[in-house]
DNA sequence: CAATATAATATGGTAACCATATCTTTTTGG
DNA sequence: CCAAAAAGATATGGTTACCATATTATATTG
């Protein structure tokens, strides 16, 4: 059985298919698919984003959603929408701001303290698949470098933004 | 100016929004964007996953498209679609495997060849954004750990699989 | 007080997937 | 050898995760 030649044709640049951005996009497909089965199994009928949304509101307390939305580095629109599901199923609130009638506070929900238990849950047995056997100092390292890439990332996404705002 | 208060109630569950798969997840929507700005750049006319359908497809020559999606880690459908569009662009073709007449085998057009010079510039301007500031073997440890997880991810991936085929 | 900016949202769109059913061939068990 | 099962691709239709632009209401500023 012949060995499959690898480019079809000799000049082809090939090009690391796990490079950089491949690889990361990989993981976060995976460890999403993980997070849902996860979040399946303690019956927690939020997504993944919308469940991101709360954690960041456990973590901020009562915000405005423009706040929230720098907050998580997603377009106002975006948080609007999560919210809109969040409120149907009633884990977080809208109050109009008194200081500004035109922007609202969002507050998280009794209901909600349970959901967020259940998620931690859900988050730490997708975290331990996808760790296994990994030391605890490689996961705090590759999770500095990430913050690093963030932080890389966000400033070039910002530089974008207020260059096509020109 | 007070320092906010975390979290909302006392008895809240305050999940770290830093944890492994938020932070994961926020790097790929990150690298995305800014991959598809430079994607932009370069006059590529494919997405973020046609592009890596054909960086896979350079690496493994002709095969046929359910080889190509277990390759791409993908539902034999998803490929299904990247190709519909990559053949109507003309940067693919499909013929009908001559062993068997249910197959088709997939190859790179000569346009292709282009488009990948390209696509590797355009990654190689988006790795440079993510990883400034980081010194080489910082970026090597991640991506090892990545590998990694993506190993251990694809395996519990599997196991779901086979699993719900019950 | 007119012009402008800002908070949220309505409307509508794209990308990146997947499940299920279907069609065609191939393989296989009797 | 043939009926039944399996396997490759695709049609159909859906979900999630976003974003841009226009609109409305309110606030700010010149």
């Amino acid at each position: 059985m012949p060995v499959l030649s690898p480019p079809s044709s000799p000049e082809t640049k090939v090009i690391d298919p796990d490079s950089l951005g491949f690889l990361i996009g990989d993981i976060s497909r995976l460890m999403r698919g993980t997070f849902e089965r996860e979040i399946e199994k303690v019956r927690v009928p939020v997504t993944t984003s919308e469940a991101r949304v709360l954690v960041h509101m456990a973590r901020c307390g009562a915000t405005r959603q423009n706040v929230l939305a720098e907050n998580l580095g997603l377009a106002p629109m975006s948080v609007t929408g999560y919210l809109d599901n969040l409120e149907r199923s009633g884990f977080i609130a809208r109050a109009a701001d008194p200081a500004d009638r035109r922007a609202k506070i969002v507050t998280l929900t009794d209901a909600a303290q349970d959901l967020l238990e259940r998620i931690a849950i859900a988050g730490q047995q997708a975290r331990a698949q996808a760790t296994a056997g990994l030391t605890a100092e490689q996961v705090a390292t590759f999770k500095s470098v990430a913050i690093a890439i963030r932080k890389n990332l966000e400033t070039e996404r910002a530089a974008a933004r207020t260059e096509s705002a020109s």
